[in-house]
DNA sequence: TCCATGTTTCAACTACTCGTGAAACGTTGA
DNA sequence: TCAACGTTTCACGAGTAGTTGAAACATGGA
């Protein structure tokens, strides 16, 4: 991921309402949510809404669809999985303190890489 | 970590000469470096360093320590740890499809933790 | 066609962030 | 004690983001 949208995306999430809309949207997944289920859930005018979710969309961290009289917001879990994956790999590259930080998602990351094999050995870590 | 720690350390990192910063400091360590070095480094006036420094070691990213008439600046790995960790888990659920794009430095991460070990099965996903 | 509904756009304002250069501060060595 | 050095603070101006309410736009149903 370039770091230009690296960095849009981090100044997308740096505000509280559009960390909201994130946390709501990824339970529902490619389905999404309308955007008036999405004023309503948050408690946001319709105008602030449209502002916060063109700034999400605009950084790659959600897509849109349109359904009849419905915008239909979805979040884009490869840009923020992107985006994260930047922050953890190129900006602090993969430091084992920080990895441990994560220690908990990691087990589950690799169970779903891994699809319970073994665990393979590293043998570059800068790969 | 309380999310108005995160939300201050993502407007932090969201600023192209701050990512530069936190990249320059990490492999340097505990040991870290002094101000004038990353205004050096990085081609910053001092003052428009310390005002990115201060925004930083604000959002708990770095740490300072006086030593003579030098500030050593050094990176705050749980801090950072924390951020991620709070995208990651929290704010993404751990979703499958997130943690995949990461999975190079969930590698990393469970090698780490496991030291070695068998990968232990999840058992509560939600845990 | 007309109206109601869902959503976006716009204009105006406020507030904040960024960058610059100068001044101030604290420490060290002469 | 004084000057040099490393760093932070300050005042200022420019630009950008955030909020609000009203207006505009598009769609579907009567």
């Amino acid at each position: 991921m370039e770091r230009s949208k690296v960095l849009s995306a981090l100044s997308a999430l740096a505000h509280e309402s559009r960390l909201d809309l994130v946390r709501l949207l990824v339970p529902r997944g490619k389905e999404g949510l309308p955007a008036g289920e999405i004023a309503r859930a948050l408690g946001l005018s319709a105008s602030r809404l449209s502002f916060h979710l063109a700034a999400l969309e605009q950084a790659g961290l959600i897509r849109s669809r349109k359904v009849s009289r419905n915008v239909i917001y979805s979040v884009d879990l490869a840009g923020i999985g992107g985006a994260i994956s930047y922050l953890l790999a190129d900006c602090c590259m993969d430091h084992p303190e920080v990895l441990a930080c994560c220690g908990a998602s990691a087990h589950r990351a690799l169970h779903l890489v891994a699809e319970g094999e073994e665990v393979p050995r590293i043998t570059d870590p800068e790969s």
